[in-house]
DNA sequence: CTGTAGTGGAAAT
DNA sequence: TCCACTACAG
């Protein structure tokens, strides 16, 4: 349900967050996400009847989560079906009461893949299912909080109240009911999309001072809303494009309008649908919630505030008369739909029964049952949590917690500033010496296990010690010699035996002492194996791409030496670099002269996984006045072995001696015309700057 | 060409 | 339910 096609309508008003920037704030979670996500991994059972709590550990996987980044969770629950959608709810509950039969039927004929797809259409979050949820999160201290309608509204209103600064859900629906921050797309990295009703203006295309908050929700309830169908042809851009020609404040005037202002002439707008685009909008401005502090329900917005008749209220739900029924419904201590009593928990009189269990995460947030609850808190303790450095001890009741709050702290401050970032260049290589390498040629490619272990970034290497940096510079030139000009990377081409002697110091080296040389890839003969697989590629690039500005260039390179003892992580096998957005028109002089490396890590991936080594893109990139030309080879996964390390950006040389060593490589009888000449080049000289020897000249 | 509407696959472990 | 993809209408 949802307005269609909203999220990405809404792409300028929203930005990618991530749950550390939130320290200290607290989030209303619409929770029928989080059960409906982690009820489709246990669908079998609860369709066949057996008891599971599949569902409820996956929803307190994500409070854990929101507790370790210390922020105030609290999950919003579904109360009773609006008038307007129970008409669907009842649909809906016939659907799944045929998928169940179905499944059952395709089940007695041993059709268990259809049964089984069958079963996860007919699995229905209860409030049954909500309230095991409830009780578990009693136990840890988080607020729960039925809705007397729609969570949606409820959270809108935690929000505009100050309650909880943010929102996380799936639903569209929440930017209509006026909430400020919204966090889409949530996952277990605690990544996700932040929408900001306050940007809402640019998404629209419209200027802040002709925006206002009413075009929007106008222009979703016209799209079409879960209260109310768009006119055939109307989706978001059209309804965008209506509700800025018009001026006219009063819908009932303007919605006459529509097919003269989008010059759909064939459309007609009746009564009906005008009465019922005021009724949706009531909807969305005046449904009832309940207001925790003061223990009763109020509406989201009052009528007065928008001069609303009570009339176009029929869908927004009604006022319960008993206040303890409400106060009852709202804990979840009754069942929403018959009000059955379920549970009889009263935060007032709630001792802890239990002691908690070994390891049980609470909060130690002030409850929102809590009589001397303080709305105004909250914010001005996200205020100082923005603050990027900001790391505040928290007075934890149990140290798990602490520790995990710790531990994401250090893994933020480990991380390196942009600074740092931009003076790194160089893949950073991660090398295990394998004893078939010793004969300095191309070990076999290894087996597909293996190598799939490597590309697992769960696969669990062998733990290693911390390896000793090196910084030598001399050191590093004798153990990349390529590098440091032109001249002698082409001499070691003549001279075999350098190669070899080279080589051989650095297998010495390594054996002794584990040393992360930070330097760029070394050169070796298994390196040159790969390197000829690698050139054919790029040979056959400009070829096939012609004078297209996009290049592509992959590389696959295998086999690259692999030193055990080195980092924490992987073995580098394989890595593939890709080229993109390479401007065929600059010469390789050029692109070599001022080409640079930069490391990127992708915070999300080094989030993803924090024990494995970072991830990261390394970007090649030209300074020239424009930065087309740019190479960029992401490593496909940290246990690939080339890992970024830091070194300074090389001396600038003069063009001719910067010219890393890579002449063209002449294989085969292919005839190369001249005008790609130029751009062949190009690669070979980036691949020179990865470390890749010229390509042997075959004759 | 733009925007809407319809279809099929994935969701969790 | 949401997304990506495609077909179709204006």
């Amino acid at each position: 349900m949802g307005i269609t096609g909203l999220i990405p309508f809404l792409e300028k008003a929203s930005a990618k967050v991530h749950l550390k920037s939130l320290r200290g704030s607290t989030v209303a979670v619409d929770t029928y996400c989080w059960l409906h996500k982690g009820v489709f991994g246990c669908a079998e059972k609860l369709a066949r009847g057996e008891e599971t709590d599949i569902y409820i550990q996956y929803c307190l996987k994500y409070v854990q989560m929101l507790l370790s980044y210390d922020i105030k969770p609290i999950l919003v629950f579904d109360g009773q079906h609006l008038p307007a959608k129970a008409l669907t709810e009842q649909r809906r509950r016939e659907s799944r009461q045929q998928s169940k039969k179905r499944a059952a039927e395709l089940l007695r004929l041993g059709r268990t893949e259809e049964a089984r797809s069958q079963m996860r259409r007919c699995v229905d979050v209860t409030h049954e299912m909500a309230l095991r949820l409830i009780q578990e999160c009693r136990e840890r201290h988080v607020d729960c909080i039925v809705a007397p309608y729609e969570a949606d509204a409820q959270m809108a209103w935690l929000n505009k109240a100050g309650i909880a600064q943010y929102i996380v859900t799936e639903d569209s629906d929440l930017t209509l009911f006026g909430a400020q921050k919204i966090i889409f797309k949530l996952d277990l990295t605690g990544a996700g999309l932040l929408v900001e009703a306050d940007k809402i203006h640019l998404a629209m295309g419209c200027r802040e001072e002709r925006y206002n908050f009413d075009k929007f929700r106008r222009m979703c309830i016209m799209s079409g809303c879960d209260y109310l169908d768009s006119l055939p042809g109307i989706g978001l851009a059209k309804a965008c494009k209506f509700m800025l020609k018009t001026e006219q404040d009063d819908m009932r005037i303007a919605l006459k309008k529509i097919p003269q202002y989008l010059n759909m002439r064939q459309l007609e707008v009746d009564d009906e649908y005008i009465e019922n685009f005021m009724k949706a909008e009531a909807t969305f401005k005046h449904m009832y919630i309940y207001n925790p502090l003061e223990r009763r329900m109020e509406r989201l917005c009052a009528l007065e505030d928008y001069k609303t008749d009570e009339s176009y209220c029929s869908n927004a739900g009604s006022l319960l008369s008993d206040s303890e029924v409400a106060f009852n419904l709202a804990l979840g201590n009754l069942n929403p739909f018959t009000l059955k009593r379920l549970d009889s928990w009263h935060p007032d009189h709630s001792a802890d029964t239990k002691k908690p269990a070994k390891q049980m995460k609470r909060s130690t947030h002030k409850s929102i049952w809590q009589k001397n609850f303080n709305a105004k808190q909250s914010p001005a303790k996200l205020k100082q949590s923005n603050c990027a450095l900001f790391f505040k001890k928290v007075d934890f009741v149990t140290q798990a917690i602490d520790a995990e709050i710790e531990a994401n702290q250090r893994q933020e401050l480990a991380k390196p500033t942009e600074a740092e970032l931009s003076s790194m260049y160089s893949l950073g290589v991660k090398r295990k010496r394998s004893p078939s390498e010793s004969s300095c040629h191309s070990t076999p490619p290894s087996s597909p296990a293996q190598s799939r272990s490597r590309h697992n970034p769960f696969a669990k290497e062998a733990p290693q010690r911390s390896p000793v940096v090196c910084e030598n510079g001399s050191l590093l030139r004798l153990l990349s010699p390529n590098k440091q000009s032109p001249q002698r990377a082409s001499d070691e081409r003549s001279s075999r035996p350098d190669t070899t002697r080279v080589n051989a110091l650095k297998r010495s080296i390594f054996a002794k002492e584990q040393v992360e040389v930070r330097s760029r890839f070394f050169s070796t003969q298994t390196d040159k194996a790969i390197e000829c697989k690698a050139m054919e590629e790029v040979e056959q690039s400009p070829k096939q791409t012609g004078t297209q500005a996009i290049k592509r260039m992959e590389c696959k390179v295998e086999n690259v030496e692999q030193s055990p003892n080195l980092t924490s992580t992987q073995v580098t096998k394989r890595m593939e670099c890709k080229e993109v957005q390479q401007s065929p028109k600059k010469t390789s002089i050029q692109a070599t002269n001022k080409m640079e490396c930069k490391v990127e890590k992708p915070l999300e991936e080094v989030q993803q996984s924090p024990k494995e080594s970072k991830p990261a893109v390394v970007v090649l990139s030209s300074c020239d006045s424009d930065d087309s030309s740019s190479l960029s080879a992401t490593l496909p996964s940290s246990q690939e072995a080339a890992m970024p390390t830091k070194t300074k950006t090389p001396p600038k040389l003069p063009p001719s001696a910067r010219r890393v060593g890579l002449s063209r490589p002449k294989t085969s009888k292919r005839s190369i015309p001249n005008a790609k000449t130029a751009k062949n080049d190009d690669n070979q000289t980036k691949l020179s700057m990865f470390g890749f020897q010229k390509r042997p000249v075959l004759k």
